[in-house]
DNA sequence: ATAAATGCAAAAGCTTTGCATGACC
DNA sequence: GGTCATGCAAAGCTTTTGCATTTAT
């Protein structure tokens, strides 16, 4: 956290209220929140800001590396960087519930492989499980 | 392709051109295809039909489950689906150019694993790899 | 003939841009 | 005081819906 805003003000951000409530939201999360979660984040903490300032504030803290952008179910989400906090989700077809998921994966040295053999330059990955979560089941015909 | 086509008329579809074409071209494809991408392919086979069309059909060949329907950079992307052909993607962050990678990777026991421990019913995963193209990698501030 | 597929117009979501105003350091 | 951040209005892009028409079987 403190490392986070530390990041910010080298690179000549400031710590505005509603940068760092959206900062703590993302840090306090279990999982990836869109914009409008955010934006329900911050009107519970009597924060109101226009939706245009979370797109502007997510897409800085992108850039600066300190969340990462996923695309699901054609939304934008979010979540903080954090390289020891390894994990990926599960995310219902029907209910569009998503859920965490821990993985003891090789994800790493496959990515040194992928490298190697194509000199991409890996920066991250996304790993999504498509499915029926238990309440679904029953809707999902089977 | 001969099994695509009877799952169409068993459920009661026809073998309209568009329909046919749209198969041809997902089937054909190297790499995930989005809405606009189907609509340009089948300009290129002097066909224009409405991008409503277009997203009609590719939400009913995923409900029959013959294409797979993934969100990258925002937009729906489709690709058929496959058993066999078991790979994953690299997405620029640049020039969003996506490509296609092999993985010998151990996420059908792990998909095993999840099933069991938190009784998801998983029907299909995603895994994207962000980064940075050869091309792109000089523009990307190393 | 019947049910399915299409086109068109319109709307709905989500995200971005431009510009003027206001806030942080 | 200068730069960064914000709000508002408007537009952009992708996708969906409704309804009348056409087409495949």
């Amino acid at each position: 956290m403190d490392t986070i805003l530390e990041l910010i003000k080298q690179s000549g951000g400031r710590l505005t209220k509603t940068r760092q409530a959206i900062i703590r939201l993302l840090t306090g999360s279990e999982c990836l929140l869109s914009g409008a979660d955010i934006l329900a984040g911050l009107k519970k903490l009597k924060l109101s800001p226009d939706r245009t300032t979370i797109f502007r504030e997510l897409n800085y803290l992108t850039k600066l590396g300190i969340v990462v952008k996923s695309s699901i179910n054609g939304k934008d989400c979010y979540e903080i960087q954090d390289e020891h906090d390894h994990h990926h989700h599960l995310i219902c077809l029907n209910c569009k519930d998503i859920q965490k998921v821990e993985l003891n994966s090789h994800l790493e040295s496959q990515e040194r492989q992928i490298k190697k053999q194509t000199n991409f330059r890996i920066t991250g990955h996304a790993l999504e499980f498509y499915g029926y979560c238990i309440k679904c089941k029953a809707a999902s015909g089977k």
